[in-house]
DNA sequence: CCCTAATCTAAACGGTTGTTTAGATATTTA
DNA sequence: TAAATATCTAAACAACCGTTTAGATTAGGG
């Protein structure tokens, strides 16, 4: 044994999780990520091993960080309602957190669309399914609502909470709000 | 006088343009921009000054055309039907040239929704504004609205449509007829 | 207390970025 | 035909990218 690291790495990951969540994967370097984490890149790279696995540790940090509102979805019992307060809940965990916009799933979902990155397509398509699935349980709920309907107004949701927080980068609580309160009317 | 050019301008635009929807600004490089326009940097630049400059050139082009589409939506008179089919078209006209994803505009909204690029942000800021006053003409026609509600409704259209273009990154055609059709029923 | 080993700083790596430049080539006009 | 000039190719530019490395520093165990 030898010397102690002088840092934690669960905080400095949360750190440049922040940074990504704001700026992206490719317009976040090693010299902002350096400052932001405040350690240098050999820290950096002996804890992560490259940038890529430092974000791949800041998708697994904010998939925590969201688990809670996921776990509430998952435990509540009033059917769309819950979904509906799921879509609030989002929003707002980025105002929470200093004022970070979208969500960082679907800033990534979007960014690595036309990319072929298997490793972080996954972690997009395992937290999308899961939230399907949650989605359907909770509209079948509704015993009037046949399975075409529950499957169609599940994906129309997962269209528009993606659709949601990608808007959210540019729109204001109010608009945001509205659309929201829109969007449930006819579920 | 001397020498002509081998290329015209136009041409070689609409290329850059195509390459800049499909990868984006900052992905897109000028190695890959010489590949698609056929000419060299010495080329571009004397042509277009700069990156940047280019791409606002690339900007302008969407616009001239996506006008025939944003034209057809305020020359119709079916009110909220033909905010319908501009949506429908808005998602079109991506798979007719090229099968590009997303709206060329919506896209560079997100990806400089952190920026200060002023330039580019009042492009943006022109083209929702001149969107929304056309949403909220149409939404007009129908004469049971009051002024509160077709606010209301317009801004809850231009999220979804913002939303719609981003989700159509990754989602298929049918989900997108789907979350279409449902937006469009209490409207 | 000293040797060992992990962690630090800081410089350098090769590659790519957007941009500029020097010089060859081609076209126009006088 | 010859001088003038715009356009071409291709190389070089400095700055930055993610990554690696050499060497100083610090701590723990025998």
């Amino acid at each position: 044994m030898a010397r102690k690291k002088e840092y934690i790495e669960e905080e400095v990951i949360d750190k440049a999780m922040h940074l990504f969540w704001q700026n992206g994967y490719e317009n976040t370097s090693m010299k902002m990520l350096e400052q932001e984490m405040g350690i240098n890149k050999f820290s950096i790279y002996s804890s992560f091993g490259s940038k890529h696995g430092l974000f791949l540790e800041s998708l697994k940090c904010y998939n925590s960080k969201i688990k809670k509102i996921f776990e509430k979805l998952k435990n509540a019992s009033n059917g769309v309602k819950d979904i509906k307060q799921f879509f609030y809940d989002s929003v707002n965990i980025g105002h929470q957190v200093g004022n970070k916009k979208g969500c960082l799933v679907t800033n990534t979902y979007n960014e690595f669309s036309e990319s072929d990155d298997i490793l972080i397509k996954n972690q997009m398509n395992v937290f999308m399914d899961n939230l399907k699935k949650v989605f359907i349980e909770k509209l079948k709920t509704d015993s009037t609502k046949d399975a075409e309907t529950v499957l169609k107004q599940a994906n129309f949701l997962l269209l528009a909470k993606h659709g949601l927080a990608a808007a959210s980068r540019v729109n204001n609580q109010k608009e945001i709000e509205d659309y929201i309160e829109m969007t449930f009317k006819n579920i």
